[in-house]
DNA sequence: GTCTATATTTTGATAGAC
DNA sequence: GTCTATCAAAATATAGAC
């Protein structure tokens, strides 16, 4: 049922997804989704905490490993990739949350988000203290790096729809080829000259 | 009116925004939009069309121009920041379609859509040609430029949401450094060794 | 072209039996 | 825990007066 409603919610976003399309997806009684669930938000953000718990955990381990900054950042965007993996509502989640301002999340979880990008922005520091790394807004750096991840990851997920797998822009690309094309890049941009 | 409709849109998505709310925010009957469009659907797809018609049509103009594949990609990049500077809501519109993958859109706007893609490709295979490009793949390319942009775009946007503007995440960055950093990371990005 | 009023459908949510 | 039935609100869309 989590599984269903993720995945619902990550197709047609929060607006776009009834309780009763989820009870048909998840196969269970919509009786018994408000019996678990005080109402459609509270699944809602249960969905959206569990994906930013899970990876801020694996970010902070990151952070918290002895690895040089260089392979942090490569770990950083295979984290990433692997994610969508096995939690396939990841990326286009995290783009709608982008595009709305996350106008249905509470504090909670948007300090979850928070611990995201400042585990991104400690290893930043730490390459620029240790001279491997040149002065990159970290804004910027994020944007620059977790944006094509997950926009490619998210134009995957929808290439099947008719009519749109011959598009160019949704091409299928291998997550091999993704996280070898991201580190690459982020390694380029963020190189000490 | 229209105007108000990409706002609403953009900031709610389709189905977060009611033909109430746009009647409201446009200050017009909503008999008014029945009367100017067919339905909500035909609205919203005037919208994005009216929107990838101007950006197709921009750059196709840069890449029919004679300037060298360097600097059409550097204009590339200015028009995609610049138009998110009249169309405020271009970014976040364009991020909801890559993430629903453009379940409301029909034909004819997405062959709109491929005019922007083909003309990126376009611009990539003539440096390649002229030795001043490396290889790569066209979608990758093409992700990890505009992806960067309009995600930074669309933070923006959301930044003034009570809560949010103190999340990192959400910090504002001036579209002239938007535009320089876009314009620095692509070139590293794609010169030839 | 503009507005009021309303028909129709969908949807979030709950009561209450088992 | 599970299900049926249903209420109340919201939303799409239209009829019809002016």
């Amino acid at each position: 049922m989590f599984a269903a409603a993720a995945a619902e919610f990550s197709a047609r976003g929060f607006d776009g997804v009834s309780v009763d399309d989820i009870a048909a997806a998840a196969k269970v009684n919509k009786a018994m989704i408000y019996y678990h669930f005080a109402d459609k938000l509270a699944l809602y953000r249960a969905v959206v905490a569990e994906m930013f718990t899970t990876l801020g955990g694996a970010v902070t381990d990151i952070v918290a490993s002895d690895k040089t900054p260089v392979v942090k950042i490569n770990s950083f965007i295979e984290t990433i990739v692997r994610l969508a993996d096995v939690r396939p509502w990841f990326p286009t989640l995290m783009l709608r949350e982008i595009a709305e301002g996350a106008p249905h999340l509470d504090l909670e979880t948007l300090s979850l988000i928070r611990t995201v990008f400042g585990g991104f922005a400690a290893i930043l520091s730490e390459g620029e203290a240790a001279g491997v790394f040149r002065k990159v807004h970290p804004v910027l750096a994020y944007t620059s790096i977790v944006g094509p991840l997950i926009m490619n990851a998210a134009r995957e997920r929808v290439a099947a729809r008719p009519g749109r797998a011959h598009l160019p822009m949704f091409l299928s690309i291998s997550h091999d080829d993704l996280i070898a094309h991201g580190q690459h890049s982020a390694q380029l941009m963020l190189a000490a000259d």
